[in-house]
DNA sequence: ATCTATTTATAAGG
DNA sequence: TCCTTATAAATAGAT
């Protein structure tokens, strides 16, 4: 919607994304608020900058409420296994022990996203480094493995469908041949119609095709982009 | 956008009000996902049908970081709400968010340990990717500031060590020489008792003082490899 | 921020 | 749900 069609892919340019990124931004959240007065749908909307700010919408600009919905749906298991705790009691010491966990998780976290090691020592900076690098290492050998098939399965497709392209192909030649038979046919039976029947077909790998298949690639996703749900 | 200009109102036709639903929660995820790519936006998009069906968008198809990253930005809130939860009661909830949380960290913990990737998207771990080699070039570069800074610190210290050794030697000598006269004085009046005066004595940089720096060193704690209490 | 040529989204109808 | 079409909205690029 706009002077030029656009890709979608990242926008490099600085100050044109910051346009581009106001301006979406208050789009999103005004079609956010929109389906939800009109569908009486309950919303909510995160959207972090790239820099890092955040912009929220929320229906009934109640975001905690959505939230808490959004965990109930996904968490219902820990919600059982909660309750049982309740009968047991003790609950203020579990809490605390709880959140010191969580404190300690989030601690590691940050330092395993290079955050907050200014007071780390050398030993533990070492181990942290160590830690990353194997991490690294399997996560680069798991993503080319995924490329790898994803490759693969593609050559596989492609393969199978210039098959199919050459079977057309053929098909079609001898439907031109039989049409141009018929047409003489025609020509020395009676002198007329057969001009349309002439006309050049197009076939694959002309140019409209490669960009239809742009287009098609740029809306949808490869199996790859999609987490594998096989849990 | 449409055959006719719309209200900003709740539609009552039921039937109607389900494809304006559908069709614009569409529209509405997919504006999300190009904000997204375009702009190198994180964002988290949940909607709730009125029959409260959930569809949701995240970035990278990862919600639980974003909705983590979103609790960060209001962490103040939550904990101070907290101790007012803490006294209306609402415990079971809080417990099971809690854990919920948990569970989330612990997930996105193992994956930067490079375990449990194996049902991880290209894009995700690419992003893992982008992201330990970035924290582990911070990591590094710390870890090459402490050491650098250690040695000098050492090189400061031992040419120190190694002026007050001299000046220690020095004083040495001057009161061998002392005792050489106090003896030839001691022989010329009295011919006893001074020969432990006389014993070879060690001063620095011979083999055995190296000997006890080693030990000296493998015990005690480098400056840099104490964790340092700034905080 | 404002303008406007275009592209997109979508309401209505099947 | 999907398709088509007319039209309202969003927005890219320019100012």
């Amino acid at each position: 919607m706009g002077r030029g069609r656009v890709q979608l892919k990242r926008i490099e340019k600085k100050i044109n994304g910051q346009v581009t990124f106001s301006k979406r931004r208050s789009g999103l959240l005004k079609k956010a608020h929109e389906i939800s007065v009109l569908c009486d749908a309950q919303v909510a909307l995160m959207v972090f900058s790239s820099k890092g700010k955040l912009f929220e919408y929320a229906t009934e600009s109640c975001m905690e409420r959505i939230l808490e919905r959004y965990e109930r749906n996904s968490y219902t298991e820990i919600q059982c296994a909660t309750d049982e705790i309740q009968q047991n009691g003790n609950w203020t010491w579990e809490h605390a022990k709880l959140k010191a966990r969580m404190e300690t998780l989030q601690r590691n976290l940050r330092h395993y996203e290079g955050e907050d090691i200014q007071n780390l020592s050398l030993r533990e900076l070492q181990n942290l480094e160590q830690q990353l690098d194997s991490a690294l290492k399997r996560i680069r050998s798991r993503k080319n493995q995924l490329m790898l098939e994803s490759i693969s399965e593609l050559q596989k497709k492609d393969k199978a469908l210039q098959e199919q392209n050459n079977i057309l192909a053929k098909k079609l030649k001898e439907k031109e041949k039989t049409n141009v038979e018929q047409a003489h046919w025609q020509l020395n039976n009676n002198c007329q119609d057969s001009s349309s029947m002439l006309l050049p077909l197009n076939i694959s790998s002309n140019g409209r095709e490669k960009e239809d298949n742009e287009t098609t690639n740029s809306g949808v996703l490869l199996p790859w982009m999609i987490r594998h749900h096989l849990e």
